[in-house]
DNA sequence: TCCATTCATGAAAACATTTGCAAAATTATT
DNA sequence: AATAATTTTGCAAATGTTTTCATGAATGGA
């Protein structure tokens, strides 16, 4: 007869079963060191023979912090960017936060919708992916006073402190690579720019390197292929059966490069001897495809790291502003290049 | 000198300035066909002006749903858990639903810390990854009221409702396939069990299909490898250099067996004519892969899909339990594998 | 124009906590 | 033993909402 029907059992239930008030109660989780031990031990029983849950909405409503962080992602369907989301999250978990996610699939209506709803749920930080925004994403941010920090790419004079690589640099970079091993016949490959600010960095950067050597990429071997291994495979196969040719393929990222490595293998060509291709990302696999991929890596992890370090101290240490963080992507050079004349 | 000092915009600025009740407010957000035209106009414009933002915490303490839901994978590292993760939470946004997300990375100890931590957040539902769990996990969940179901496994007799494939019938299909195209010599290549009831499951079945078939797998043939694509390729590498080679390998799932076929390829072997390579999961990238890789296909994308639907609908439906669903496991037969005899 | 409806709004209680302040209990000091 | 200092606890107010109930304002029918 104790338990009057279904009643959750709250702060107040607890005091009364250990013979205290609910304020001991509520001392004992968040200042343990104020209550007597005897206090403490007599309130540990009642709270594990109720099953108490504190309930963080009731704490959170005093301006205590929610213990979330809003990461939001264009899309989990991308391994690299579970990889760097995985990591974020572990970091965070160490300091106590849960983090709260959702993808927009590259439309910024809908990362507005989500970022209201996160407010609403009184995050504690926000993470966006990418430098590029809308601007009413910006302004909703500036109107609040949670630190937030833009992840993946790198830019110094972005809108808000971003940690991740520079993706002009890791264009430039393989763009220089094969123009170093003597490659002037060259297609690129790449995702639609349009809602991605990643792939357009890279891209012009690539365009941007070949220009300036004098290489200049005819219309069609430009091509724009969405993210996926098939269809980067039948664009690279239908590319490579046309009789002009280049000896090289600028991939935007390893996955369309791994669909052009298979292209390769179908129309018949060995890579690198009668071509050589390209990614960007160094996805997990890329090292071990044959043949392996020459690619820039872009440190996911280490972005994932970093990022979940610095947003949980600019939250733990309010007043602080967390700090831009360049994660440098670096060549990998690997066998699926090779300088065009020599051998 | 409107505002003071930093006041943090709530309902009652916004009635204020509106010239209503906080009730009226608080109506217009929840039952706006109970409040005049005018009178929205008027808070409407309030609202705007201010910037203000709904405040969940303050609702979920009514008892009103927060509108969140818990999801638990063992890690996102695996492109597969990104994928059902990615279509659940799709789904469940349509609903109105923001996922808490974590990891625990095959420790249950940890798998318990999240959920309590998710239940302090009072999500509305939670989904698990796999069948198994603490029974310390099951408990607790059971103290809540909350509907929960486990994703990715399917069993019909499974502690909470299940919507995912049977990873026996996964294992055992190609285990058939192997043995209906006259391979008896079979090496077997899965990740460690422990934790892992997916792999676990897959494993028994296909051993326990070879056994009833009249075919051993020796020791020396039976390879425990951590999901990674160079550590199986090493270990295939290895494997394939002895002496007594098998004539197909079983691989506990995608990963492994890309692994597998680059290092076939790195040991001189032709997939399939020298050997068969299989794997389970059809991920994304399989059917690609030179050459195509014969596997099971889980259907990840509808496994989050459904699972996505039967909870928010419990949810919604207080009351209503979720239903199981078998997301039945199919074969898929490419070029990876092939009759042993035959040509 | 008056009364009965219906509609729109506000007052106040409720939700599950935290916290500043003061009272009570304990311990230390003389 | 009496007082002072310190530790432990409870009271009550506060947090940002929602919701029940009651009241006041419009509207319709006579």
């Amino acid at each position: 007869m104790f338990d009057k029907k279904k009643k959750q059992v709250d702060i107040i239930s607890v005091a009364k079963a250990a013979n205290v008030s609910p304020s001991t109660v509520s001392r004992y989780f968040n200042h343990p060191e104020l209550v007597k031990l005897v206090t403490r031990r007599r309130i540990e029983t009642s709270v594990r023979k109720q099953g108490y849950i504190r309930n963080r909405a009731a704490q959170t409503i005093h301006g205590i912090r929610s213990g979330t962080i809003g990461v939001i992602v264009p899309t989990l369907d991308h391994a690299i960017f579970a990889e760097v989301v995985q990591s974020f999250s572990d970091t965070v978990a160490e300091q106590g936060f849960t983090i709260l996610l959702a993808s927009h699939g590259y439309d910024q209506q809908r990362e507005y919708a989500i970022l209201r709803k996160m407010l609403e749920h009184r995050v504690d930080g926000i993470v966006l992916t990418g430098l590029d925004h809308d601007d009413a994403v910006f302004r909703l941010i500036d109107s609040q006073t949670i630190p937030s920090i833009l992840m993946w790419n790198y830019a110094d004079d972005a809108r808000y402190p971003s940690i991740g690589s520079d993706n002009n640099s890791a264009g430039a970079m393989i763009a220089e690579h094969l123009l170093s091993h003597g490659h002037r016949d060259i297609a690129c490959m790449f995702p639609p720019t349009r809602g991605n600010d990643r792939a357009q960095a890279r891209f012009s950067a690539v365009m941007e390197t070949l220009t300036d050597a004098g290489v200049s990429v005819p219309d069609h071997w430009q091509l724009t292929t969405v993210y996926s291994i098939s269809d980067s495979k039948r664009d690279t196969l239908k590319l490579l059966n046309r009789t002009d040719r280049p000896t090289a393929i600028i991939c935007g990222n390893d996955i369309l490069a791994t669909g052009a490595l298979y292209g390769a293998a179908a129309a018949g060509l060995r890579v690198p001897d009668d071509i050589s291709i390209t990614g960007i990302g160094d996805f997990k696999g890329s090292a071990e495809i044959e043949p392996a991929l020459t690619t820039v890596r872009i440190p996911a992890k280490r972005i994932g790291h970093e990022a979940g370090l610095a947003l949980s101290s600019a939250i733990i240490n309010p007043g602080s502003v967390p700090t831009g963080l360049h994660c440098k992507p670096k060549l990998m050079i690997r066998s699926s290049s090779k300088p065009l004349h020599r051998e």
